[in-house]
DNA sequence: AACAATACCGAAACCGGTTTCGAAATGATC
DNA sequence: GATCATTTCGAAACCGGTTTCGGTATTGTT
């Protein structure tokens, strides 16, 4: 008989229905009052501001970003264009990198906008249509060029940026970057505490700073310990496997073969694993190779591949701290961040064999 | 002397420093002209439409993304949220799924914003804050499990999604999957018509929907063929390189081990051959293994691992496909598409060695 | 030439918030 | 109790677009 007795009248709405104009009409306030009230403004009295942040939580009243964003001119958004992925994809860095960017962005509010490039058109026209379309407050970008077209058209265009790598104008944009130099010159001189006397040399695209800078660190220690520099044992790569299998058998059918092979990357690494056994070099017994990335998968071949690594995470939190820093004060002086690879021992590199021919004694 | 003829006078501005009603006081119009003279109104002059658009064009104007969604009542952005990172993750599925899923949204105008779970919370925090706040017109949702709390949610709310997976409400939802239950029957007939008779799975987890849809597969194979179903050959896994390094334990510490043993994926595959080679079973001689992913790096290990594979563009583009149809119009009946993996051949499955024991004469 | 129909554009409301400014209400002071 | 400072809130502008509505100016019809 007494239906208002039969059930408890459900409040529940669905989320996102409730405005902020219903939530003023329901307390008998103005919308500017309840925003204020909202956001902590210090001219509401206590209990008008204990009556409305009630009825917000009781109304599930959540406000709308685009209308907040719109309002406050800002997006709160941070873009982050994928390059063109190789075809044949061998690291997890983007999806790890992507997760950390995201994680630590939302720490502080913001959101990430993961856009695609496309391989058609000019690698800076994915950035000029968020820009222009107001899209986001900032970028970050990995894997720079020396010379790269992105860093050039941001920095034109005086729009918030951080790189993952440094570029030829580093000088004049926050970078966070992995000392590769310093890592391969740490790799080189295990190598060559471990007997070795001919490294090979796998690199990267020209266009790839990083790759550059770990060629440089691999020549500097070879340098530092006066061994001999041999053109014909630094080979260029495209940091893939395939790149690594060419440039493997280029050095492993020289007459004097390398007894060990750094590579640029891990993809490259298994590339060279690969060619190494179909030329039927034992490794790391005939031919020690180290990689660059940490791949997990290192783990798991045989020999686990030896690999230079570092922590995903920190460079997704760091690049969005420069970033944040950036954005709040434009102005501050450019500032950089190096952080170091460490060498992770797996097996895939010893001692070179004193007989330089192959021998069937490794088997088992 | 004369300054005008110095130079031209750059129109060019800073990117998104032109108003629509810059353009409209430039132009000697309203700003409501403009806008309908600029998306294509009927009632709008040819005339004045040019003068419009070549102003437009001119001045480098981009209306502001904010304020039109605002105005339109929709965010044009799609959310993904990704699940929790395995510690060692080695595979690229994430990355180029994301990569796809952006580029095909594109397309549709729409963005792609990626939020990271951060594992503290509840499973469904994030979508929850999404949808509140706004921020997304519908979800990309992937790794589904069989009892989805995420899927319940946003059928229970009412907002669009689609899946990469099924669920067990999924006559209720869109979804896109690979039909890994033939995939497992065609990898298990594989075995069966190379020879094999006692034949290992390595799983994933009981939450993974899909995972169970495997093991389905290969029982149904079994019993298609006549063979024995011996439950100690069915293992537990954890979709890792570790959790088949334990399976693989398992299995070949058994008094009869199996002389195959197909995997949940291929990180379980890699850890099975670690397992395998550690405990001196060659593969394929003695073992065969076949994993699930077609991960590129699987071409480079010894030997190269065989997988079923799949297309990760494909999936891309057609969860997109579903949810734009969905988005476009909500009332349509739910409908949902099954791709088939295929079982690329690379070289860890052969025929069983007729002899049980070990023996050494693989070695080369 | 008078009238109806049509083409074209201005005016204004609206999307859902934020923020500034000023006025009313309250409290403190003498 | 009058005066002044403070607290608290309403009113209104604003962010930058979109969309509806109505009013001229133009064209078409007889």
């Amino acid at each position: 008989m007494n239906d208002v007795k039969a059930g408890p009248e459900e409040e529940w709405v669905k989320s996102g229905e409730v405005r902020i104009s219903d939530l003023a009409a329901e307390l008998g306030l103005t919308k500017g009052t309840v925003s204020r009230a909202l956001n902590g403004y210090e001219d509401i009295s206590k209990k008008t501001r204990k009556r409305v942040m009630e009825a917000a939580t009781k109304r599930g009243y959540v406000p709308t970003t685009q209308a907040r964003r719109l309002a406050m001119g800002l997006t709160e958004t941070i873009g982050l264009v994928l390059p063109p992925m190789p075809s044949q994809p061998v690291n997890t860095f983007v999806s790890e990198f992507i997760n950390s960017v995201s994680a630590a962005l939302h720490l502080h509010g913001y959101d990430l906008l993961v856009h695609s490039a496309n391989s058609e058109e000019s690698e800076v026209e994915p950035y000029r249509r968020l820009v222009q379309s107001r899209k986001v407050d900032g970028f970050i970008i990995f894997r720079t060029n020396e010379k790269d077209p992105r860093v050039n058209y941001l920095l034109n265009e005086g729009f918030p940026f951080v790189t993952h790598g440094r570029t030829a104008r580093m000088a004049e944009h926050d970078w966070f970057d992995i000392d590769g130099e310093k890592a391969f010159r740490d790799a080189t001189s295990h190598l060559i505490k471990l007997g070795h006397q001919r490294i090979g040399f796998v690199g990267g695209g020209r266009e790839f700073f990083s790759a550059q800078l770990r060629l440089k660190g691999f020549r500097a220690m070879l340098e530092e310990s006066f061994l001999e520099k041999v053109p014909s044992l630094e080979q260029p790569g495209d940091l893939t496997g395939q790149g690594g299998e060419i440039a493997a058998q280029n050095l492993l059918k020289q007459t004097r073969p390398p007894t060990a092979i750094l590579c640029a990357n891990d993809a490259t690494a298994l590339g060279v694993m690969k060619a190494a056994r179909e030329l039927g070099f034992n490794i790391p017994e005939e031919l020690s190779v180290i990689g660059y990335d940490g791949i997990a998968l290192g783990a798991y071949i045989d020999p686990p591949l030896t690999t230079l690594t570092f922590s995903i995470e920190e460079s997704g939190k760091e690049m969005v701290n420069l970033l944040m820093r950036r954005l709040k004060s434009p102005d501050l002086p450019v500032i950089s961040k190096l952080a170091s690879a460490i060498l992770k021992l797996r097996g895939s590199e010893g001692p070179p064999s004193s007989i330089q021919n192959k021998n069937m004694e490794n088997c088992l």
